[in-house]
RNA sequence: GGCGAGUUACCCAAGCGGCCAAAGGGAUCUGACUGUAAAUCAGCUGGCUCAGCCUUCGGGGGUUCGAAUCCCUCACUCGCCA
């Protein structure tokens, strides 16, 4: 994992009047409480904001990453980020639109959240007048009651409010309805946000705009219980203009954690960004400045076929989440591996360098085709090989293989014993060969 | 507590005793075109020792030569009534 080698080079763009300003340029801003409260909020002394981060699995991903960035954001303009890892809102689960989560094991979430924390804490600084805090909600509930949570926090909740919230109204609308647990997660978060109210004296929480239901059951709660107004902020969710799910690729999510997830992976999807998404991405995911991402922008209209926009997002959200000389390493590799050039052309070194980039397997020459696309994941069963294979989508140093009994063997260059297996056009493999 | 409806492959959804590895749509994947785009067109999409075989239609049991389809039972979900 890099360390927080970005940090030192990230700021805000000066050329706006107000942060504020900045965030709703950049589109940040898809809900909020009181709009000119929240900008005065932004624009005075320093305060304490907070984010969540829910342990559902080992690592971060991208939607994640979102979040990260606000509150670098936000720390960068002087104020000091509080982030929360639900150690106990993961024990009990946020409501998703279709279905009732599975409970995971407390030991499971324990270190999902410890993984989590290590994570969060590469995007902020925690150091300096407005260091960061870690801080994690299992430590305000696991010692209280049943009975007292009742009686100090649920009678501020009116059951008709909970009920409207779009998380559950959504469920209770769906065939699967809802577990009296999941219904409670709107309390258990606006007791977090209460909570870092009084000892933090946060003032700010900022999530996805799907969490706005629980960013006001906070700013409600502080309301009712103190008096007090406080501020939230949605952020949009983020949608591909082709209709699918951001954040996927082949159906899997892309992690920020690089055992899940390679650097590789990570740049290779950002530079698939779809040309109607990509400068929103800019804005969202960079710290490149708007006259940067406007020159992108006006790149992108003339020579859309040079793809620099893409170009710059791939690099940019490389390096900010694995680090510049890992990104710097990946388009490398992308650039020869992607080249128009023939790969005999390509120095056997500097082939080989590219290949240590992607997935691969070790296997002996007289493996087949077959065989390697599963050793190195590129097919999930055999039927998967053979059928890629008859395709007509799979090649070995760019050369095709429409037989899935070849075997992997025979002089290939540029390199003796390390070879680039494809399947399609962009999904690639490295096979070593062991004799 | 009573009554009714439902649980099918990644998602939606047909099927209601054999012609079902299971229609159709969506999504993924592959090919053509291209910019490693988009749009469009075409094809593929359970597994395997692949012209054959094996495992799948909420779980378990049963009827039958034969079940996703019929019966029993358990679990879960939804709706209406109390």
């Amino acid at each position: 994992m890099p360390e927080q080698a970005n940090l030192a080079t990230q700021s805000n763009d000066g050329s706006f009047s107000s942060l504020h300003e900045e965030l709703v340029w950049r589109g940040l801003i898809h809900v909020s409480t009181d709009e000119k409260a929240l900008s005065a909020a932004l624009g005075g002394a320093p305060i304490s904001f907070y984010c969540g981060f829910d342990p559902t699995a080992p690592s971060l991903h991208l939607g994640n990453l979102v979040q990260l960035l606000l509150m670098r954001r936000l720390q960068l303009a002087g104020h000091k980020p509080l982030a929360l890892v639900g150690g106990s809102t993961g024990l009990i689960g946020d409501p998703k639109p279709t279905a009732e989560r599975v409970l995971r094991e407390p030991e499971v979430i324990a270190s999902w959240v410890e993984q989590l924390g290590h994570q969060v804490s590469r995007f902020l600084d925690f150091s300096g007048p407005n260091a960061a805090t870690l801080v994690n909600n299992l430590d305000w509930t696991k010692d209280l009651s049943a009975i007292d949570f009742l009686r100090d926090i649920g009678k501020y909740y009116r059951v008709g409010t909970m009920l409207k919230k779009d998380a559950v109204a959504a469920r209770l609308n769906s065939d699967a309805g809802i577990s009296y647990t999941e219904f409670s997660y709107q309390i258990l978060q606006g007791m977090d946000f209460l909570r870092l109210y009084e000892n933090y004296g946060c003032l700010l929480q900022t999530g996805g705009s799907d969490q706005w239901g629980n960013l006001t059951s906070g700013t409600d709660l502080i309301h009712k219980a103190l008096g007090v107004s406080v501020h939230a902020v949605g952020t949009p969710l983020i949608t591909n203009s082709d209709g699918t799910k951001f954040g996927k690729s082949e159906g899997n999510a892309i992690w920020l954690d690089e055992a899940l997830t390679s650097p590789y992976a990570m740049y290779q999807f950002w530079l698939n960004t779809d040309d109607r998404d990509v400068v929103e991405r800019l804005k969202i995911f960079t710290f490149l400045t708007r006259s940067d991402i406007e020159a992108l922008e006006t790149a992108l209209a003339q020579e859309p076929h040079k793809r620099l926009a893409q170009k710059a997002l791939a690099l940019d959200v490389t390096s900010l989440v694995h680090g510049r000389e890992q990104a710097l390493a990946v388009r490398e590799a992308s650039e020869a591996l992607f080249g128009k050039d023939s790969l005999e052309s390509l120095n056997p070194e500097a082939f080989a360098q590219a290949l240590a980039e992607l997935p691969s397997a070790t296997l002996n020459s007289q493996a087949t085709i077959a065989e390697a696309l599963v050793a190195t994941g590129l097919c999930q069963s055999a039927s998967e090989a053979r059928r890629a294979i008859t395709q007509g989508g799979v090649s070995l140093n760019n050369v095709a293989m429409s037989q899935e009994s070849d075997l992997v063997g025979g002089p290939r260059p540029p390199h003796p014993s390390a070879l680039l297996l494809k399947r399609g056009k962009k999904t690639f493999a490295a096979l070593y060969l062991s004799a």
